[in-house]
RNA sequence: GCGAGAGUGGCGGAAUUGGCAGACGCACCGGCCUUAGGAGCCGGCGGUCGAACAGACUGUGGGGGUUCAAGUCCCCCCUCUCGCACCA
């Protein structure tokens, strides 16, 4: 076999793979379970994007690769379908969901995923919009309201005008809605909240433990967002309190005035009668105005006087309260103690309005007065009473709190970025939010045995903007009985985010067999956690943290005793098309199914691996699909009985053997350390060896096939077969290296004369200094450069390098 | 602004601990084979000087430093990508 047809060649194994169930595992009797997994794709009408591809092939290797070495690997798919993706595309083309969904998802699995050489478990696979499967994403939603992990609660939502829902703060990018991009508006709405700040400490912490990429453990470490200080409680002349948060007790004594944002809800009550309408206008400003411009720190400040004084509670001065947008409501306390000296906002807004500003940390000599910047840094306490002299930041914080505390007044806190997840959604593609509302008895879940609440088929799916679901119009579905007193009742109708049901599949794969249950007992203790995760960084506070708080949930109810999801997880690179992004609107997006069709999905796959480092993503080039079809038909040439006889004596050679036991070694790391492009490259250069020195064994051969397989897995079979294997190569084992061949008698020593290259001499290793010099100084190459010096210095680098340093 | 990562031939990219820069591939050039080639095989390929597959110099964003030796370590600067961003 020299020029293999790839359409040919992999249908045969696709149906081969599918008769023969290789890639399925029997969940109850593996030995070395290994559960790889993969994002479940939303099947879009689109189709299969490469970037999905692309991550599959990196997870599938993985996969194939621990297969090849022992372990029975659980690799399934399913598809997330539910949600704002899918609906929004439905109500673009004036598709239903529920007609064009399923199609989608046939289309994904059998003329693309199918297609690919992935090794899948397609006995297991789950679809999120499938009454079995969303019957249990409601019975997380109801296990979690029992543990008192939701709640509803009105309060201040991103609003989403364009998809008419609410977002969870997690789905809005620099103030955009994450799907369709429309700005995001505030609203004040009554919304169900999972209490994700609960395990906001040890979402936190547990990320030290984990095996994950770092950036994916430094995206959620600054979305948590940890910040410690104290709440320090200020009196308001009129004899309200408030409290404030800060990360600076220590300079309590230079706070010398209060800012509230606009929209804290004791403004009203403080505000001065004279200053009313001014105010009522700066308010009105601020709530006109996007997040984003609020959070623009390179705006100028602004803000307006209340009229209103607050005691400093330090030193009992009166100081003036302001107004001002560069406090948000959503963050601390809204708001602020203000210190001028020590903070650059608040400096800034002092100098504008001619407020006092007084240093009580004394900076460093040197640093620039505090009449020109703020000083933020540590320093020696100063104008600070009976705390004068104190180190800031360490004692003097400390000492101020607990004197203060001993008032009530202070205490140490820590405090969250991170927010509750609002899960509710105003739209109809969802599974719907299993509770219902009885005047009687209050707020009922429902009850297990009455799951699923099945989401009613609607001709009119169009979410309305009037802050309900499409599901409130359906009295059908929205009048319903009271499970506890058997009295009318309605429903809840939003349906819950879509990021619910992408939270727990994992869970859901080893047990779909069980209609009974979300996960079985034992196939959970036996499969989960998640051995290994692939999957694009993009989900970093999304889908993973949900799914990590989901877990802890779980965990603390008592339904799993792990409390971590993913032992590992791996963030992938992403891919660009000739250095640009790829977008419907440039027109450069790849279909891969163009180039499975003409070149096969090995040839695919492998450049795919081949174009660039995994984990940091590549560049896809249109030759490359070629180039790297020509190279598996070298390979076949080169390995195949069907190109020419192949020897049944063991290779022989130090060379031979020298190249292939270290290249079956770097093809193992390699893949280990997901650097599929070198493991490739290390797979050419056996296989140039092999061409270019004639060498054709059945055992060359094996090799060769067996570390190509987890990148080319058809092509790998076909070859397999021809060798004469009866069993899938899968079923055989990942070659061993032998150190004893990676010994080499002879080593090629650089000879430097001041650090720069002069001359290569070939000598025996583990020779000794006097030995090497014996044979180096002599020569011609070195004398050249070394004659008539002063020899001032030899470094030698074992079996690698000498240097000569003269003068 | 803060945090992280990156910057290497015409191009994609290698270089795990400081030790031969440019592996592997694309493109290109030369040769062989061919009725033909978007096929295959052999060879070349960072730059400058040079008749040269002789040799030398130079070369990993820019500048400085440490070292026998720097793409790799340290300091300063520039550019790009990503994440967070008036978070008190």
């Amino acid at each position: 076999m020299a020029k293999y047809n790839p359409v040919k060649v992999e249908a045969k194994w696709r149906e081969i793979w599918e008769k023969n169930k290789t890639d399925s595992v029997d969940l109850d009797k593996a030995k070395k379970p290994f559960y790889n997994l993969m994002m479940f794709p939303y099947p879009s009408a689109e189709g299969l994007h490469v970037g999905n591809v692309f991550a599959f092939v990196g997870s599938d290797i993985q996969g194939r690769h621990k297969r090849l070495l022992g372990y029975d690997v659980f690799e399934p798919m399913g598809f997330d379908a539910f949600g704002m993706h899918s609906e929004n595309f439905a109500l673009k083309t004036g598709r239903h969901p529920a007609r064009m969904v399923p199609k989608n998802i046939v289309h994904f699995r059998e003329d693309q995923l199918k297609k690919m050489g992935l090794g899948l478990d397609w006995d297991h696979q789950v679809d999120t919009t499938s009454s079995d499967y969303y019957r249990w994403t409601q019975w997380m939603f109801v296990t979690l309201y029992k543990n008192g992990f939701a709640h509803k609660a009105k309060g201040q939502v991103n609003w989403c005008p364009g998809c008419k829902t609410v977002l969870a703060k997690e789905q809005v990018i620099e103030d955009k809605c994450e799907r369709c991009s429309s700005v995001v508006e505030k609203r004040d709405m009554e919304q169900w909240y999972f209490k994700t700040t609960a395990f906001a400490e040890e979402l936190l912490t547990k990320l030290d433990d984990l095996d994950w990429s770092e950036r994916t453990k430094l995206a959620q470490r600054a979305w948590i967002g940890k910040s410690e200080g104290a709440d320090v409680v200020f009196k308001l002349e009129n004899g309200e309190e408030v409290t404030v948060f800060t990360t600076r007790p220590d300079t309590l004594f230079g706070a010398t005035y209060m800012v509230f944002s606009p929209e804290h809800p004791l403004l009203d009550a403080i505000t001065a009668p004279e200053r009313e309408e001014e105010l009522g206008k700066y308010r009105t400003e601020a709530r006109a105005m996007s997040d984003a411009d609020l959070g623009n720190d390179k705006r100028e400040k602004t803000g307006v006087f209340t009229g209103a004084y607050a005691i400093n509670p330090a030193n009992g001065k009166r100081i003036p309260v302001w107004a001002a947008d560069y406090v948000l409501m959503g963050y601390g306390t809204g708001a602020i103690m203000a210190v001028p000296a020590h903070d650059e906002r608040d400096f800034e807004f002092a100098k504008k309005f001619g407020l006092e500003i007084v240093e009580v940390v004394t900076p460093p000599p040197g640093t620039p007065g505090v009449g020109e910047t703020a000083y933020a840094g540590d320093g020696f306490l100063a104008n600070s009473g009976p705390f004068d002299g104190l180190p800031a930041k360490t004692e003097g914080a400390r000492r101020i709190v607990e004197t203060l505390a001993a008032k009530g007044a202070a205490k140490f806190v820590t405090r969250y970025r991170l927010r509750d997840w609002c899960v509710s959604r105003q739209r109809y593609w969802g599974p719907p939010i299993p509770i219902i509302y009885c005047d009687k008895c209050g707020v009922v879940p429902v009850p297990e045995k009455d799951l699923p609440v099945e989401l009613p088929f609607m001709e009119d799916f169009r979410p309305d903007g009037s802050g309900h679901s499409p599901l409130h119009g359906n009295e059908e579905f929205y009048r319903t009985t009271c499970p506890e007193c058997g009295g009318p009742a309605v429903r809840e109708t939003d349906v819950s985010d879509n990021f619910l049901c992408s939270a727990w599949y994992f869970y859901r794969y080893p047990s779909t067999d069980f209609d009974d249950r979300p996960f079985d007992p034992a196939r959970t203790k036996k499969w989960l956690p998640v051995d290994l995760y692939v999957g694009g960084n993009e989900h970093a506070v999304l889908h993973l943290l949900y799914s990590r708080w989901l877990c802890k949930a779980l965990h603390k109810a008592g339904h799993i005793d792990f409390d971590e999801p993913y032992k590992k997880f791996v963030a992938h690179g992403i891919i660009v098309k000739d250095g640009a992004k790829m977008s419907k609107s440039k027109g450069n997006i790849i279909n891969p199914d163009d180039y499975v069709n003409e070149f096969g999905a090995d040839a695919f796959r492998v450049y795919l691996m081949f174009m660039g480092a995994y984990l940091e993503g590549g560049d896809f080039r249109d030759g490359g699909v070629k180039a790297m079809k020509s190279f598996l038909d070298r390979l076949a040439t080169a390995v195949s009985p069907g190109a020419g006889p192949l020897s049944d004596e063991p290779p022989t050679g130090s060379a031979l053997l020298y190249v292939l036991h270290s290249t079956i070694k770097a093809v193992g790391s390699d893949i280990d350390r997901f650097s599929y492009n070198t493991a490739i490259s290390r797979i050419m250069e056996l296989v140039n060896h092999a061409t270019k020195n004639k060498i054709r064994s059945r055992e060359v051969s094996s090799v060769i096939i067996r570390l190509i397989s987890p990148f080319a897995p058809h092509l790998a079979e076909e070859l397999w077969e021809e060798l004469g294997n009866r069993e899938s190569v899968f079923k055989s084992s990942w070659p061993e290296h032998k150190e004893e061949h990676l010994a080499r008698p002879e080593v090629e020593y650089v000879v430097q004369v001041n650090g720069k290259l002069r001359d290569r001499v070939n000598l025996a290793v583990g020779l000794s200094n006097e030995e090497i010099d014996e044979k180096v100084m002599n020569s011609p190459a070195v004398l050249k450069w070394i004659e008539g010096k002063e020899l001032v210095k030899k470094i030698y680098v074992p079996d690698k390098l000498i240097n000569l340093v003269v003068k």
